[in-house]
DNA sequence: CATGAATGAGCTTTCATTCAT
DNA sequence: CATGAATGAAAGCTCATTCAT
């Protein structure tokens, strides 16, 4: 059964996994399954990815990426920095719904199959957690001083992403009361996340400190 | 390896079921494995638990009934509903940290394990949204009116919980910048989820609608 | 297909993969083989072997000790330690003759499989070396003196196993040439051998020294 | 990647086989192992060789060929045909532990593969057999009579290549114990060999018949 | 002359589960 | 109450080889 050439097995052998992943989850993605759906052998795999851990680091790769340029490019021509990180927040959440496959392998997998994540990669993933820390950063626009500010800042960048993670990584489970109002949670969620940049600067009356 | 009858082993298989979990990670939890564990044969497992699904099932069962101890507990003599509710979020999280083997397999399991969990488990499991439901209720306090009071309310603490389930998931998955100070992140997620109310009753600013 | 219990299975398999080693060499020498001749399913066998090493090299210990035991007994009431040398060296080939399977896993191994050897085992391997040690000793009998006089021994004694093995492995491998009188080549064999003590009392003339 | 013609990928071929036979030893040798070696696809190699066996009987054969070099080389200007017959056994063995992966692959081999060994080939190897008969011939030049003095020959000079042998392929298996003298057990196993011919033509004491 | 694409057979091993005792 | 014996299905992976280009 040669195809055309030129690595379009390759492709195909991507998206099918991704399918394969969609349909059955992480735990039935098998070497075999995903040869089954493309159409090949397992062995022809092989010939493409050194191994499945290969296979599935192209593959979140991929997704780091994707998501990457769906981030930027959401707020390009946002003028307002607060703005900005409320359309990041909103455009996370949207894009781990609508790639829900990409989104598991990305964030949900366990972290053994994380360990031998290339470095190449691991750098270009980290690009999604940055562009939310930048975004703080320009809403608070010089408002956060001292010695730890950077800190500050990656910090409460860390707590946004792992909120929005959470309703993704809910959601995709299937673990929100279905008998909500999806698209009232996510606002709800993006709403709590974006006013980072206020309690940041102190900019409202809350002055209380955390045990 | 008789046990003292009456369960005893019960009891055995689903402590070293957890000890397995902490150790080895969901991936490598077999039958054969607790068996292993315990001291008896992976047979005997049956003889307690219909299989593997079952097993997990009464798992995250307990676990679900030790997380809601835990949080009711910690707000037994909590005057102030506001407060109420922070220490809930403190709460969550904190006891997802110290009981990761629990927490992994209660909130971050593949749907498809959870699809055959029983009702009466389900309903048990559900108080532990139901408190922040609640906690969030009491503390905008007939301030939320309307036909959809209740919704908003529901919605809400939702968002709440989402917030907190991926400040925990993404602890215990290793993916959160280990350079960070994780209590600092934990506080922020805290303080980013316990101001919902403020936002419910309107006691601030912000007027943006979210798109 | 269940069996008599008691082991009896463990029994067949060990059986069998002599069996299938002895008509199909190690080369081809696989689980699944093995189970086809046994009659049961790959999976069983590892219900009485850890892996596929541990299997053989339960065989290897079986051939270690069964060599062992015919050493020894052949030995028994024959008096002149010289005789006893010649004795042990012809029955060492035949040995091997006989059991062409066994001697093939025991000495004809890549090193790799022998790296992970147990020590036990090992120990009782080396006994069929000691055995040769010892009747070269006592044939000559305090005439080889000196602080190296044990080493010149093991020397030796090596050198006498070697060229046995030499034998018994090319003719198990159906290298030497079949229009030779394979008893023939046998006693002289064992007759070069056997005539090491000799050589390490010195008594003929040969006083060469070998560079 | 386009070699300059005319074979030099075949030599290139070869020479990386030998190089993986070295490093990986037999077991790991395949055919992609050796293309990748080479720089070219495993489709390539199939240009030059017809298949696997081929390409190791080609090996097989140039190994022949350099041992008999060796030997034939190692004996010329050596006078006394008893010295000659300790030379070529003393190069024997040299020579296989300088050459380890051309002796494993020439007389260490399953013989399944050896049974496909084209005959032109087979008379190419006899020849390092037939150096040492002739050798011991001229040894005992005319000392042995009788219609059987040429069998008696062969059958002398086969026992002492499998002496030889023996030493040879279990120091390249690694199965002599480490910490005896490896000089010292060459030096005794070429003097138990050398000594064939004095045997031969009675020359000293031993009249023992051999059962 | 050389390759890229592909395969089928085979490998060791692990798993959840069943059944007679 | 508990086990020993056994299984079928599946996993990830490697191999020698073929064929069209």
């Amino acid at each position: 059964m040669p195809r055309s050439s030129n690595g379009a097995l390759k492709r195909a052998i991507l998206d099918c996994a991704r399918e394969v992943l969609l349909e059955q989850g992480y735990t039935h993605l098998s070497m075999r399954r995903i040869a089954n759906a493309v159409g090949c052998t397992a062995t022809s795999i092989y010939l493409y990815f050194q191994n499945k851990d290969a296979l599935i680091h192209t593959l979140i790769d991929e997704g780091m990426d994707g998501l990457f340029q769906d981030l930027s490019g959401s707020i390009e021509g946002v003028a307002s920095p607060t703005e900005r990180l409320r359309v990041l927040a909103r455009r996370y959440i949207e894009w781990g719904l609508e790639n829900p496959e990409y989104y598991e392998i990305m964030f949900m997998l366990h972290p053994e199959r994380m360990e031998r994540y290339p470095a190449a990669m691991y750098r270009r993933a980290r690009r999604n957690l940055e562009i939310f820390t930048e975004a703080l950063s320009e809403s608070v626009d010089g408002k956060v001083t001292g010695e730890s500010a950077e800190a500050e800042l990656r910090v409460a960048s860390a707590a946004i992403w792992t909120a929005l993670h959470g309703a993704v990584s809910l959601f995709i489970a299937q673990r929100v009361d279905v008998s909500l109002d999806r698209d009232a949670v996510v606002a709800e969620v993006v709403a709590q996340t974006s006013r980072a940049a206020e309690r940041l600067t102190g900019s409202f009356s809350s002055s209380t400190t955390f045990k």
